[in-house]
DNA sequence: GTGGTCTAGACCACA
DNA sequence: GTGGTCTAGACCACG
């Protein structure tokens, strides 16, 4: 696995973990209907505890990422890349809104920060394929 | 005051109060040098503890975004708009992949994003003259 | 613990505190990666609030010094030793030159400080081992 | 006067100024013997408070290093540079080791340390005669 | 009147 | 169990 995960980070361990896996998804190393390790499979790989895993699968399920099935384990939904939530646009607004304004309290220029998002776009899907 | 806190929100009261200044700031309510209101006063205006307003204005001014005075108060700082910390890019970096790669995730295209961001940008800077 | 807090010192409590364990560290009392006691542990076993030492502990952990994870509590931070901060070099020198600054004006020669700073270095790295 | 006060510090203003007049006594600026403004005057010169002033002056009294006198004004103490306090020596030695042990954890080796006391010394100490 | 420190005690999220 | 957040209320230093 792809999956690094600091355990001196401020953020959780659980949501590092979900960002990683959307990481890795956008990037094009997980595609749509792959199947993801089984939450043992992957808590003993990262050498974390279980829940931590569980609770990171199950936000990427209520986020409509991932499908759990109790008999043919975790998957990257085949929806994924293509299929929006119906509210994800008004999150996407304010997260970005968020991102925006502490940027511009740092002094950064709109150019800057669309020539940023750019770049990393492209870094992303460039190798999706 | 324009800030508005949800005590039922996920996010944190400090958390959210700051990032609302930071809109503020970034939106031109706050100008650069203009006082922000006293800790005592903020914190009885939205019927929060005082301590959870003094821990938001001490994030604040960690980022370098206001400057607090025992016996002056708080002040919007002068350089903000135009003075970004050392490692502030690499920070934005960071927070922008992760929007981006669960953008991907959500089937939010790049040009769709950029024009997010665009919008965004215009809507806060337009005001600000 | 080694750590003794004077109540009536004009220092602050958190500072106290801080700076016995930077000395602990220095001494060798406390190695890179060690856990330090508990939030509530130690501020029981030393009559204060938990909220005085999470201060001193979040101040550690800002200059680099400690690790903190909720749930797995309080480390000294491996690099902790070798690793300096960005600019700590230039508050190191602002802070050297008040000392010397004040030395003179009470009439210490320059061997005479140097030999005290030679002295306490030698007290201290003697024990690290 | 040499003297520049930065309203935005962490240290206080009265503590700002009392290291000043320190800074500027190590480094020759001002003589033995010689005087120092009034507290009037150098309030309004530094555009700050008359009893910050006043405090200053009183904290550097207290250590022997100046000389306050209703008529005859305020002084630069003669035997300041010569003559040190009774327990000054442990005063700095505690200071000492604090400085020390904060840079043995951010990893200062000892030669670098002293190598950059020297070199403050021999700044001050050059201009002085 | 300002923010800073300290205490006390509650509840929550993480793992 | 851990640290984090929030509340409540006291006292102090600064200017």
């Amino acid at each position: 696995m792809f999956i690094r995960i600091d355990l001196n980070s401020e953020e959780t361990l659980y949501s590092q973990l979900s960002n990683q896996i959307k990481y890795g998804i956008a990037k094009g190393y997980l595609k749509p209907g792959e199947d993801l390790p089984s939450v043992r499979g992957l808590a003993s790989e990262l050498g974390i505890n279980l829940h931590t895993v569980a609770k990171a699968y199950n936000r990427l399920k209520e986020e409509g990422i991932i499908n759990i099935n109790r008999s043919r384990g975790v998957k990257v939904s085949k929806q994924v890349l293509t299929n929006r939530g119906t509210d994800y646009e008004t999150i996407l607004h304010g997260k970005i809104t968020k991102l925006v304004s502490e940027g511009i309290c740092h002094g950064i220029e709109k150019d800057e920060f669309m020539q940023m998002v750019e770049k990393i776009f492209d870094g992303l899907e460039g190798e999706q394929k």
